[in-house]
DNA sequence: GAAGAACGTGCAAACGTTTGCGCATGAAGG
DNA sequence: CCTTCATGCGCAAACGTTTGCACGTTCTTC
């Protein structure tokens, strides 16, 4: 383990303070021509790397020019574009994004939360994992500048870039419904996310302005992972009275509800229609190509961060909050 | 922006020195138990968080259970699993790990191992970005734990976990072969990446083991992502005498590969068959399902992270390189 | 009952930076 | 020739920790 040079050694070597040598990195007060010189010469030679460590133990405001991300599964492409859109538009701007995947572990989130506040970065991403999230609240008061994507945290002041998932949901319905389905059951998103609730709020409101009755048995809850989407497929495709469509409240959970509708042998959209939510890889050319929900996962990203950009440069200003509309895309599957 | 409690503002509660506090958060050293007790209760009322700068900054060898991940591209899901595999092995240890999305782009990548470094993470995992990386040889210099996954390091001593790409493109060319296809079209990865070039010996091999010609111009090279696969599936399957085969170098481009054989109207495999690399979500349940090699992501990252872990313990161990088999997985599509 | 041993705590240095202040030096101005 | 001032640089404090050392008590042990 090589001790890496300091401050000491540069200006050691090339026969100055250890201030002129700070002075001439950061650009920072008035350091003549030649010595900076011999100081840039030195610090080449000894392949000096300033320790952002201790840069930011003595000047906590100092800039690191870094972002935190936290997001809950990186399996999920929706949070995977979404994390482009950030990285892209922080790497234009000459910052680096730390990401960090909780898994929907409450635990690990504020762990994150804790590593990520301490390592100073500039400016934090994150879906709440749910709408009173005490650790984030603490995050903002202590000064860290927060947006919030996808879901919302109930605490108002906060810049927050979310999709409209209620009218996503309410279109994506409809739809089913204007294609004469009037038993249309419900693979949701959990009760405790912001989403979950509101594309339920969604599903709900279509049958109700269509006089279509609810039936409880129809509706059930995953957890946004294949798995779920698996499971309660083949719970309500197997009922005295199955759904003759299907409604999925996310992407993983509709790859899972394909799957048994595959090993159940049923053909969509005749036996089983579906709609879905988020884009899928290859939903496409899916045979047939399926009908969903298109959340535009990178422009939530991106937005996020240009806000939290801004916040950066202007921490007094006003909160903006975004809502972006999804995109029912109209293919075979219904 | 508070100004957050520091160990003085504990010690000068609880009327102790602040080394004391130090040592009851630490477990270091002989705290009698009332002291103990009235630390504790002065942390809990000040809601007192430690400042891991200033931990790392004292003690560079203090673990801060920290890992770094550099990967490519996040949007791949062969490395959004071979992160899952790292994150859930870190997690079980107790250690956090901090994503670094490069996008195949040198410069982010030096820049993103300077910051883990500067951030003073316990070790990195990454797909150097090509043999000869003189970033990453840096880093290993300087001491910090670095293990190589999915492409590897010229350089020897290095903990590396891969996948034998070349006996994965070989069984899916001889398989291709064995169906009876003679022109088979190569959609390749990138001529600098070690995986690239392991897949095109493979294909080769098999060619060879076949007695078959190698045609030039069924072979391209894109860079592992989806437009590269359809501009190229396009090229050759409008070639004047096309291929009958294609065999697509990872998953990514096999979508882009599917995106053009839909738009050509092509019939899978009558008219042309395909064997792709990576899993794709959906593969088994798609028109036809589709053949191809899966590659053990998850578990390359759980190794790899296992792998760190074991040499953060001992740094002297001698280095140990895994070489994980991927799996053909015969399906419809050829 | 005296000599250690063990225990509990404080003091201060060190990690590598940034930065306010102060001190020379030389030029400009009267 | 004496002030004034800008320029160029050094000194030392501070950021929040960890940790070796020292010192005073109390407890064993013969």
């Amino acid at each position: 383990m090589k001790k890496p040079s300091s401050l000491i050694d540069v200006a050691r070597r090339a026969k100055v303070n250890i201030s002129t040598v700070s002075r001439t990195i950061n650009q920072t007060g008035k350091i003549g021509a030649e010595t900076q010189a011999r100081v840039m010469k030195a610090m080449r030679e000894l392949g000096y790397k300033p320790n952002r460590v201790a840069r930011r133990l003595r000047a906590r405001d100092a800039s690191t020019h870094l972002l935190g991300l936290i997001i809950p599964n990186i399996q999920n492409i929706f949070f995977a574009d979404l994390a482009r859109g950030v990285e892209d538009v922080a790497y234009k701007n000459n910052y680096a994004v730390l990401l960090c995947n909780y898994d929907e572990d409450e635990a690990k989130e504020r762990f994150y939360l804790d590593v990520l506040q301490s390592e100073s970065v500039d400016g934090i991403i994150l879906p709440p994992i749910h709408e009173t999230d005490p650790a984030v609240l603490q995050v903002v008061r202590n000064g860290t500048p927060v947006v919030c994507v996808d879901r919302s945290l109930s605490s108002g002041n906060l810049d927050k870039v979310e999709v409209d998932n209620h009218t996503g949901a309410l279109k994506a319905v409809e739809h089913i419904i204007a294609k004469g389905h009037r038993r249309i059951g419900l693979i949701g998103g959990p009760a405790d996310s912001s989403t979950g609730r509101e594309r339920l709020r969604g599903y709900k409101d279509a049958h109700a302005k269509a006089g279509l009755p609810l039936k409880p048995e129809l509706m059930r809850f995953g957890d946004y992972k294949q798995d779920s989407g698996e499971t309660i497929a083949q719970e309500l495709l197997t009922l005295p009275d199955p759904p003759t469509a299907l409604f999925v409240c996310n992407g993983l959970m509709t790859a899972g509800a394909l799957e048994t509708i595959a090993a159940l042998g049923l053909k969509i959209p005749k036996q089983i229609a579906l709609v879905g939510f988020d884009e899928l890889l290859l939903a496409d050319v899916f045979n047939p190509p399926l009908t969903l929900v298109r959340q535009p996962a990178y422009e939530v990203g991106k937005s996020a961060a240009e806000l939290l950009l801004k916040r950066i440069e202007d921490p007094a200003r006003p909160a903006t909050s975004l809502k972006l509309l999804p995109e029912l895309i109209i293919r075979k599957s219904c």
